[in-house]
RNA sequence: GGGGUUGUAGCUCAGUCGGUUAGAGUGCCAGCCUGUCACGCUGGAAGUCGCGGGUUCGAGCCCCGUCAGCCCCGCCA
């Protein structure tokens, strides 16, 4: 097809802007087709642009004849350049803004053709796989649209913020620096460096504190973060941060430049919350959620009963208050007929969710309509069950759920199902009790989790690790602990969680190089390596470090919330999938070797040989298989009389060849 | 590293107990159609049943392996 040439066409007027009061005006519009509704000799077409949809229409009574079939041999998705009069509709389209008019075209280029798209634009439900190979189509489906646009909203209203408390953005190295601990790094060989690499940042932590011992008090960055980890629904290998550091606070007064932020951020997509916003100790959230993110728009707390089977019949339990708070039975209440109803295949599921967690099964009571279900039902006499209900003041129907084991394990394993049967049971409740249970599912429930450990002891490393950041603060009053009882040490770290999802954290830093040095010490981290690894670090702290702390927001995440979606993904212009690829442009793939060679990851191990006929059999040295190799390739290329000489690598592949008269091969 | 799940026409899916020529809707192509907006009507083309192997007289279906997407556990200071 000849396609037409913009030229000088100019936009009037955005498609999605025009109205009734614009009747009667000329217009010049540009876009793609939506879609063509050929009536034989009346034509409708929907242009859509960035802001809007309109229809065109052309009929065979008042077209000029070339134009009506030019519009009848657009398809959809052709780009579109057209002209016409803006007129009231004879048939109004109230779902469309625009659905009062009409573009009765005078004019239309076709500015370029659109093959058959391999999916079509307004179906949900396209398989994600075929949706990444064609991101750029994908985008432009109007709910990508929406979170592209709300992602930028978020950003320029983030950095409005900061600007306006007076921080200062900077732009930290890319290219920096591998440190222990923490993520997996992802690594740059450096060319100029044989062996040596540069590593991506995990996070600027410490480019930021280091930019307050420069003394600039207020340091904001939205930076781009990468850890060679396995991904998640809500994980990404790259992702972006909201990078904040002050100098001269207290983690109230991080939290409180961040709390406004929150409430603009959820008032931009219609949600009200008010701050300060609740703290919670680490340690509560862990007893009465069994997460250090817990959901709060669920109000059901795990309790203790472990005490109520201290002389049960049922072992499991029994052995449990044993152990003097070594191992505990911790039990979570729905109350509520959906819950008292709850099907054995339902129940299966959760016990199915609660041994991927780790647990041997899912004990459970259930009172329904019939009076009392349980797992362990001849162990729950009338007096145990009687003080059950006591303790779990059971009124009516419900469903309590058991976990037995350290407090690491029931809480892994309650925490999980809280929510996850909450939200199940809101689906279905009919009961408004029910609002005791899970509150709103629309709302924003923030809260900040504090007073962190500082260190927590690895299994595997047979050592203490850092739970937030070897930077981060002990709490003043635990301080003495660091050397006696490490796992006590509580932190100056806090994280703010949005309805079970951590959306940003921070502390508290270390800020002078005797603390940095014992908490290194801690962490098994000796005083050669620290030189060897932050000894930038600790001379900063030697010159005059103020006190400061921060904080990181998870953009992706947060604005994944924003948008009301539940995968990353969909906030993300050109995502990876779970196996850290990206589809469309077939990323990570192979390199030429000569990169490989230039960057010292393969050996320079190249050998030449005189290959053809004629001399191969007095070729000297070498390896005998790679010249057969070599001969054979050579021979696919070039008559076999031919001579000439090819390199190979150590592993016999061929990196170039020549024949001594004739041309060179490029493998 | 481990577990679960999905893979059939461009797309979304159905396909019974292993048995004739693998179907539907939609999209695409062609024709008709003056008020559509998921336009309508008629006709047509369209398949490496993800890939490889095996069992069988016979495999989309059963077995083994493998690749890819998604979800979860581990991991993610």
């Amino acid at each position: 097809m000849k396609l037409d040439l913009l030229g000088d066409f100019q936009r009037t007027h955005r498609n999605g802007d025009l109205r009734l009061e614009h009747a009667g005006q000329t217009v010049r519009l540009l876009g793609w087709c939506r879609r063509v509704r050929n009536l034989g000799s009346l034509v409708f077409l929907d242009l859509r642009d960035r802001w809007g949809l309109v229809q065109l229409v052309a009929k065979e009574e008042t077209a000029d004849p070339e134009l009506l079939a030019k519009l009848k041999a657009v398809r959809s998705e052709f780009v579109l350049a057209a002209e016409g009069v803006v007129a009231e509709r004879e048939n109004k389209n109230p779902n469309m803004a625009t659905g009062d008019v009409e573009i009765r075209l005078t004019a239309l280029r076709i500015l370029n053709t659109a093959a058959p798209l391999p999916f079509p634009l307004e179906d949900e439900g396209v398989g994600e796989d075929l949706r990444l190979t064609y991101r750029f189509l994908d985008l432009r489906r109007e709910q990508l649209q929406r979170n592209m646009l709300l992602r930028s909203e978020v950003a320029s209203l983030t950095r409005n913020h900061f600007r306006e408390l007076d921080f200062i953005e900077f732009e930290t190295p890319i290219l920096t620096k591998s440190t222990p601990e923490g993520a997996r790094d992802y690594l740059v060989p450096s060319r100029v460096h044989a062996g040596q690499f540069f590593a991506l940042p995990q996070s600027p932590q410490l480019f930021k504190q280091l930019l307050q011992v420069s003394g600039f008090e207020r340091y904001v960055q939205i930076c781009r973060c990468f850890r060679d980890e396995d991904l998640r629904a809500d994980r990404q290998p790259e992702f972006t941060q909201v990078d904040v550091e002050m100098s001269f606070v207290r983690q109230e007064d991080v939290q409180g430049v961040i709390e406004p932020l929150m409430v603009k951020l959820a008032k931009l997509v219609g949600k009200k919350v008010s701050a300060p916003f609740p703290r919670l100790s680490y340690r509560d959230a862990m007893e009465w959620y069994g997460s250090d993110k817990p959901d709060l728009r669920c109000g059901v707390r795990i309790q203790d009963a472990t005490s109520l089977f201290a002389s049960s019949g049922f072992n499991l339990f029994r052995a449990a208050a044993d152990t003097r708070g070594q191992r505990r039975v911790r039990t979570l209440f729905f109350p509520g007929e959906a819950a008292g109803s709850l099907s054995r295949k339902a129940l299966d599921a959760y016990q199915e969710q609660a041994r991927q967690m780790g647990a041997g099964g899912l004990p459970y009571a259930k009172w329904g309509k019939d009076g009392l279900a349980s797992s362990f039902k001849k162990f729950l006499d009338p007096g145990v069950e009687a003080a059950l209900k006591d303790r779990l003041s059971v009124e009516g129907e419900g469903l309590a759920i058991f976990a037995v084991g350290t407090d690491a394990q029931t809480s892994k394993v309650l925490g999980d199902l809280r929510t996850r049967i909450a939200l199940d049971l809101s689906a279905t409740e009919p009961d408004p009790a029910l609002s005791s249970l899970f509150h709103d599912k629309h709302a924003f429930v923030f809260l900040w989790v504090v007073d962190f450990p500082l260190v927590e002891w690895s299994e595997e490393n047979q050592g203490f690790a850092a739970c937030h950041h070897p930077f981060t603060s002990p709490h003043p009053d635990d301080l003495d602990l660091l050397e006696t009882d490490p796992g006590k040490c509580r932190s100056l770290a806090y994280d703010l969680v949005l309805n079970g999802f951590e959306v940003g954290g921070g502390s508290i830093r270390i800020h002078d190089a005797d603390t940095q040095s014992r908490m290194f010490r801690t962490i098994g981290i000796g005083e050669a390596e620290a030189r060897a690894k932050f000894g930038f670090l600790l001379d900063a702290l030697a010159f005059g470090a103020p006190p400061h702390g921060g904080l990181a927001l998870g953009l992706d995440r947060l604005v994944m919330l924003l948008a009301g979606v539940d995968n990353i993904r969909e906030v993300i212009a050109f995502p990876k999938t779970a196996q850290a690829r990206c589809l469309m442009t077939d990323a990570p793939g192979p390199v030429d070797e000569r990169q490989l060679r230039d960057l010292h990851l393969i050996q320079d191990a190249k050998q030449t040989y005189r290959v053809g006929a004629v001399f191969f059999e007095s070729v000297e040295g070498g390896n005998a298989e790679f010249r057969g190799q070599a001969l054979q390739q050579i021979s696919q290329l070039t008559p076999r009389q031919a001579q000439g000489l090819v390199t190979f690598d150590s592993r016999g592949q061929i990196l170039d060849a020549q024949t001594l008269s004739g041309p060179t091969f490029e493998f």
